[in-house]
DNA sequence: AGATATACGGAGGATGCCTCCGTTTTGCAA
DNA sequence: TTGCAAAACGGAGGCATCCTCCGTATATCT
């Protein structure tokens, strides 16, 4: 009886896809409250279907942002030759940032899905940012640049949570950039 | 045909302040999405009443939010003799977020609360929050401790994003504490 | 090709949202 | 006091969403 295991069935994959799709569609416009038959409509698959894959809420959002939490472990990882440490956070806060702004939509949702029990469900990703940044912080506490004792941890709870506060008008981006750059003065030593 | 007004009812009243109450327990622990449905069973109301006390959900936190403001214009009033700005500061949004642990569940709620639009609901009380704290900040500005140009809003954006980004396990309030000190460092001049 | 594990879809019961309106209560004036 | 109109009450009902369950359909493996 060896674990020889059935490939997984074609549709089931596609379904999913599309499912993963629609979703981040339907929740940035709708926001963390939006209808999971909504979902399963612009998927065009069966609500069942839907809670099959994602038994809850929560699992959806994990899976949309998964996916985008991807680009970002890009940006951390290209930020890691850069040679000034302080000036390569700040860089890539800031496109952290903008990356946000294009789904402000999702700003609900990110939070639902981003409380601690749920860390690990994305750790892969999240250590590999959180590694980047951590090296960054500690080339800048070597250099004297930046107070010990920092971790990356401070850092990503800052900007998420300055980006998740909802914002006035236009210049959203502005402001929360103004906010995480006092703060980053505030890291110095 | 002078303007006299009949005074309001007793049971309406009554019942406004029963709603109140029921809200502001069963929002601490089902959050922003609780049934209002429940809210109205918990002060032994109809629903009806419920919806013709507050239209939309919003105006229950509304109502809410606004009594519990209240504690916090005492706070921000009685630092305002204190001799170190600075330290006033630190200590008054210390004990914000104190208050604001004790209400964990409504964070959600909260943020809901805290749009742009709706400012002005609460004008009264945030603006005399922000006349304390800014001036506050001006005594620092011209010692010379804080850089110029931060406003009281900057420091409640801030403090309420950092409080309400849910955080993990029990020392919640450390933590928020020191990403909080974190920024503060970064305000001084 | 046939068998069977796997996935699909949507009906349906439960719950919540909000409106509407007949009934009840309250304040005011006579 | 008493009567009455204004004000408030409560909950039925229409609609939307949630989530489960299960009969049907289809892909994979032998």
């Amino acid at each position: 009886m060896e674990s020889r295991k059935r490939k997984p069935r074609a549709d089931a994959v596609r379904n999913r896809e599309l499912l993963i799709s629609a979703a981040r569609d339907v929740l940035s416009k709708g926001g963390p409250n939006a209808s999971l038959e909504a979902v399963a409509r612009e998927a065009g698959v069966g609500i069942g279907t839907l809670y099959r894959h994602f038994p809850t809420r929560e699992d959806l959002f994990h899976a949309v942002f998964s996916r985008d939490l991807e680009a970002i472990v890009q940006l951390a990882e290209s930020q890691e030759l850069a040679p000034d440490p302080v000036a390569a956070l700040r860089n890539w806060l800031h496109a952290n940032v903008a990356m946000v702004e294009t789904k402000r939509g999702m700003l609900g949702a990110l939070s639902v899905v981003m409380t601690p029990e749920s860390k690990d469900a994305y750790a892969d990703n999240m250590n590999r940012i959180k590694a980047a940044a951590d090296r960054l912080l500690e080339r800048g506490a070597a250099a004297g640049q930046i107070r010990e004792g920092v971790t990356a941890d401070d850092l990503l709870q800052t900007m998420y949570a300055l980006c998740y506060a909802r914002a006035p008008g236009p210049d959203w981006r502005v402001k929360v950039l103004r906010l995480l750059d006092i703060f980053l003065d505030g890291l110095k030593a």
